[in-house]
DNA sequence: CCCAGAGTTGACCGGGCAGTCAAGTACGCT
DNA sequence: AGCGTACTTGACTGCCCGGTCAACTCTGGG
């Protein structure tokens, strides 16, 4: 790889990559044939193998470039915030906005966690995102703003309430980016919120 | 289909589903070759098509025996419950223990959803668990336990930290099921809000 | 105007894939 | 024992896939 490009070959590979992308969402990564790839842009298949050793490698540089970009655009919008629940709101808010532009990289994550050869790297990812969050509801628990809980679990399920609402709200119905934000932020703040269950006693303060 | 089985045969079938599904879920669907799961069975290729027109019939016939069992367990749990709140914990209690026993189907699932191919059916059988949700949420609305709000969204939410839970928490890191349903249930009820439930109150009925 | 190297072409290759089938075997019933 | 049918075999077919490559064109700097 690291092959010179002049800009003229930066835009193509960018092409392609762009091409393969609402490809694979479309039709599944395997299914999508590099030869499909080529035709689509009209070129021969010579021009995929100058810019990507493999098919391979360009999903592995497609999933690479989408992580780096949410995960910038998320730290941009935090910016200058410095309460940790704003900041983890702001951040949701941003993802939101990410996802509802760039539709086609959820369901190609979504492939990459179900293949081995994948799989690690989209770990790796979800690492990073899980550590940015728990550090923000550590924060959050030491400042006194929300009780003390496992800190792990609780950020995964406010990832996971992201992540499905932004696929059955946003990209599955269509629905404003800012909208949908706010309903996860709604959930995470007081869950189903009401009464306690049939027995048991109510918390303290 | 619909060939006549004696029950050998029907044992036979049995051991090609089973074996398929732990294949495909660990090397993926496309990466696994038909040759593959007959010579892991020590069978001819010609054993395979007596059972199954296609391999994307035996697909769609694992995720679809999935799902009805699943479907089944939270039936079978729910049982005599008659408070919707109560349902909708035994519920997630019978998930989460079907998913530690079912682990390969969860991949099988997630991978399901990222192929045109399979998307309509997996969309199917998420719309009949959100049917179910959300008719237990809306009761407990009406009964006053929970404040109202909007039903669809709250029970996307539920299901989405049953399942990022099943998959972070039970599949990645072993966690008892128990254990995590108790954290799904937490964070469902309470969000960041609430305190932690010390000890989940029993059931009581 | 020339040339070095970036960019492009598309025929070609080896191989693996899903699926077929004619021939055979095991089994249950009478 | 004889027969129908459920079941099994594995060589075979045709297809398409990822990847290669020798030859060609384009482009910009000197």
């Amino acid at each position: 790889m690291a092959r010179q490009l002049t800009p003229r070959g930066a835009q193509r590979r960018n092409e392609l990559m762009e091409f393969a992308t609402s490809r694979f969402a479309e039709n599944g990564y395997h299914p999508t044939s590099v030869a499909e790839l080529v035709d689509g842009l009209g070129v021969g298949k010579g021009v995929f193998y100058w810019y990507f050793e493999s098919k391979e490698e360009l999903f592995i540089e497609i999933l690479r470039d989408g992580e780096r970009a949410l995960r910038r655009a998320q730290w941009d919008a935090m910016g200058d915030e410095t309460d940790p629940l704003a900041r983890l709101e702001v951040g949701i808010r941003a993802s939101m906005e990410w996802w509802n532009t760039h539709r086609n990289l959820y369901v190609l994550i979504e492939f990459a966690r179900t293949e081995a050869s994948f799989a690690s790297g989209i770990r790796k990812g979800e690492k990073v995102a899980l550590a940015d969050t728990q550090k923000l509801i550590q924060e959050a628990m030491d400042a006194g703003t929300i009780p003390d809980g496992n800190p792990v679990v609780i950020s995964q399920a406010v990832l996971g309430v992201s992540s499905v609402l932004a696929r059955t709200q946003l990209l599955g119905r269509g629905r404003a980016p800012a909208d949908v934000a706010s309903e996860v932020i709604d959930f995470c703040r007081h869950g189903l919120g009401g009464a306690p269950v049939p027995e048991q006693a109510q918390r303290s303060a």
